[in-house]
DNA sequence: CAAGGCTCCTGATAGC
DNA sequence: TGCTATCAGGAGCCTT
């Protein structure tokens, strides 16, 4: 499932293959794709055309392309399976092709949306007023990222002891911190040495900012491994964890030895999927 | 208003 | 072998 360091892996692809490039045509080939565009298919293909890319931006889990001197900005969000290729043109289309943007120069190259699971999409939408980097206003509500420059460390703390909740759903409220999503959750949890139900008001300070610091580890660990393999026309999106997968200690692994103590891991189920903890390590509050 | 639950979707896999 | 049930889960939207 793509979470940040996948979704900066695209990014960074669409900065070498896409940006700079002007749209010539779209094709827009299932309606679920541009579901979060109101206007339909049709439009978000006329309004794209012509349309120069400026230079791709990412917060969270979502990668939006602006388009120069349009205050408009193409939103994208893979969801679970989504993916975003660029392909030589006249390569057969993938079995679960979306969208198809074709480009009007001679590089020989297009770009495509492939989802399987039709969670993801692409949508056209106006800029944040005075936004520098084309923040698309249905975007604003989510908080920055932790890899983010500007992520305010000391508002995010406050934010979360406020939160009359558990630790875990705060990870994934993408109102509080972004690009955190099941995998890295449980990783970041299982590094703390916290269970994924421990109340967020009674997190110290001192624990709150280690959580953090491990969920920008295990972010980072993964970028860097995410990052060797997209040299190519392939703007790397498996739709996967990437080679980060052997790298999990939690998720993932139900039955195996914990890495630190040798408990077997466990998964319960949580929030309809699952949640996977050392029971050792994570001790449950008590109820 | 905040918190938590429901729902969208398709393919892989397990179980009988 | 072939069917059905289960699971994967991000985030908008709805209910409490």
């Amino acid at each position: 499932m793509p979470e940040l360091p996948e979704v900066e892996v695209v990014r960074r692809g669409l900065e070498r293959w896409v940006a700079g490039r002007t749209v010539a045509a779209v094709e827009v080939l299932h309606p679920r794709a541009v579901r979060r565009h109101p206007a339909g298919g049709a439009d978000f293909a006329a309004r794209l055309t012509g349309a120069v890319i400026a230079a791709p931006m990412r917060r969270g889990k979502y990668l939006w392309l602006p388009l120069e001197g349009r205050g408009q900005s193409v939103l994208g969000h893979l969801g679970m399976s989504g993916q975003l290729l660029v392909q030589p043109e006249g390569a057969a289309d993938e079995k679960h092709l979306r969208i198809r943007v074709r480009f009007a120069d001679e590089a020989g190259t297009e770009l495509r949306f492939v989802d399987q699971r039709t969670f993801g999409g692409l949508s056209l939408h106006d800029t944040v007023e005075g936004s520098a980097d084309g923040l698309p206003d249905v975007i604003a509500h989510i908080a920055r990222d932790p890899l983010d420059p500007l992520f305010d460390e000391e508002s995010y703390h406050r934010a979360l002891r406020a939160k009359r909740s558990t630790v875990k759903r705060a990870l994934l409220d993408q109102s509080l911190i972004s690009g955190v999503g099941n995998i890295y959750a449980d990783e970041a949890l299982w590094r703390s040495r916290l269970h994924y139900e421990r109340p967020t008001a009674g997190l110290a300070r001192a624990r709150s900012a280690e959580l953090l610091g491990h969920v920008r580890e295990v972010m980072e660990a993964a970028l860097s491994v995410g990052g060797t393999s997209f040299d190519s026309l392939y703007v790397n999106v498996n739709g996967e964890s990437g080679y980060f997968d052997r790298s999990l200690d939690a998720y993932g692994r139900e039955d195996e030895p914990c890495r630190r103590c040798g408990t077997p891991i466990r998964r319960r189920p949580w929030m309809n999927r699952s949640s996977y903890f050392c029971p050792l390590c994570q001790r449950a509050p008590r109820a």
